[in-house]
DNA sequence: ACAGCGTATACTGTATACACTAAGCGGACG
DNA sequence: CGTCCGCTTAGTGTATACAGTATACGCTGT
């Protein structure tokens, strides 16, 4: 007998909901979150809101004001360029270790990816689709992650990931360049899957360096208008 | 008039004693964390003895057992291995940001830190000077990363340090080749000093790989012993 | 009319009470 | 003598009450 899934904690229901509220822009950068109203919207009591919010407020994704209230952060475009940093220093140490780790299946799966980007990409453009390509992107990276075999490096870039959400929302229908972005993942995983250590660094740090000029250029061209 | 540093939240003080409880190996590795006792101990509620632990838990420090109890992580050598991955991937980021980042008095503050170390590497050995050692090695790592002017990148390090932190409370008095780190650590400043990417790069690869080899090392000879 | 004070209000911070669950213990029955 | 059941206990999960604090607004005096 499998032991029955004893219903997840409010606490973390709560911790979930408001995650997934921020990440999607539902809850806007600057945005103050309060508790009274957060409890009764969510119909709990302030406790479980209140450890949800220091989970948050430990994830990056909230910060206390100077008078006690908790709001959503900015990122600027300054942000960015720290943020896709650190995830070129994570992620050139994944490809690495994936060229040496990565089993058969998560080749396949890799692949797999790529190709539905592929498919994707030709559908008529919209907002579905965009979020399609941008959680297929998402997938793409995080399998690499993971097939690193590096628990701890996986938590670290999604903590990074978890932030970049946060820009993609703000650049929102940023309609970048979808197949070069397919393209470039295929170069990636080609590099892997010969077990290129060279080739797949190079790669993957030629992608997200080509991404980084992507969003900044995109976050200034905002800030601009 | 300096606005008054009203005393801190409870729970904020709450976490920050328990956090260098475990950094510092008074609650050990596995030990399980009873809020009840906890708030008696500290003298307040369960309240924000609950809040520091949602805190400690997204920080990695304490992990829920499946009947709902929290218990202090337990790193293995295998998860040392990984950090140490992890962390020389970052550190590389931080060196290469610092050689064209870094300001005189970073350089300074560097070369003080080198130079203590080396003094306390003099004197007699003891906990007390193996503890300033570490310490000073803590600080000059950590001044590498401040300067590199990435927040994002200081917090995801910061995070490593911590597990390293618990790694290092297990190996106790592991007593490494002091005068060896003094050595590495010169090498790296020099490199940054003279704004050598590739020189620093190496450097603070072969630091940690270094510094790796010895932990691990030290770790399998205790799990033998 | 406006400066400055006082008060009402809207939150947050902390303690506590209550409900629920799991695990240990003892006692009764096989 | 062993085993199984039920109780007791210890601890977590959640709600709520109460206290403190900042802010906004109106009132009063000039």
């Amino acid at each position: 007998m499998t032991p029955l899934p004893r219903r997840e904690a409010l606490h973390e229901q709560t911790y979930q909901a408001l995650r997934v509220s921020i990440l999607s822009g539902e809850l806007a950068a600057g945005d103050r979150l309060i508790e009274t109203h957060l409890a009764k919207q969510l119909n709990v009591s302030r406790t479980p809101v209140r450890e949800a919010m220091r989970q948050l407020q430990r994830d990056g994704l909230v910060i206390a004001d100077p008078s006690g209230g908790m709001r959503v952060i900015k990122v600027s475009s300054m942000d960015a360029v720290h943020l896709y940093n650190c995830r070129i220093a994570l992620e050139k140490a994944a490809v690495q270790a994936a060229c040496t780790q990565a089993s058969d299946a998560t080749l396949k799966a890799l692949e797999l990816t790529i190709t539905r980007a592929e498919q994707t990409a030709q559908r008529q453009p919209s907002p579905l689709n965009a979020f399609e390509m941008l959680n297929l992107d998402y997938q793409f990276h995080r399998k690499i992650a993971d097939s690193s075999g590096n628990p701890w490096l996986t938590d670290l870039l999604d903590q990074v990931f978890d932030k970049m959400m946060l820009l993609r929302v703000q650049t929102t229908l940023n309609d970048p360049k979808v197949l070069d972005i397919c393209t470039e993942h295929h170069k990636i995983y080609e590099a892997i899957q010969s077990r290129s250590l060279i080739a797949a660094t190079d790669a993957i740090e030629a992608h997200l360096e080509a991404s980084k000029q992507r969003v900044v250029a995109a976050l200034e061209r905002l800030q601009g208008g």
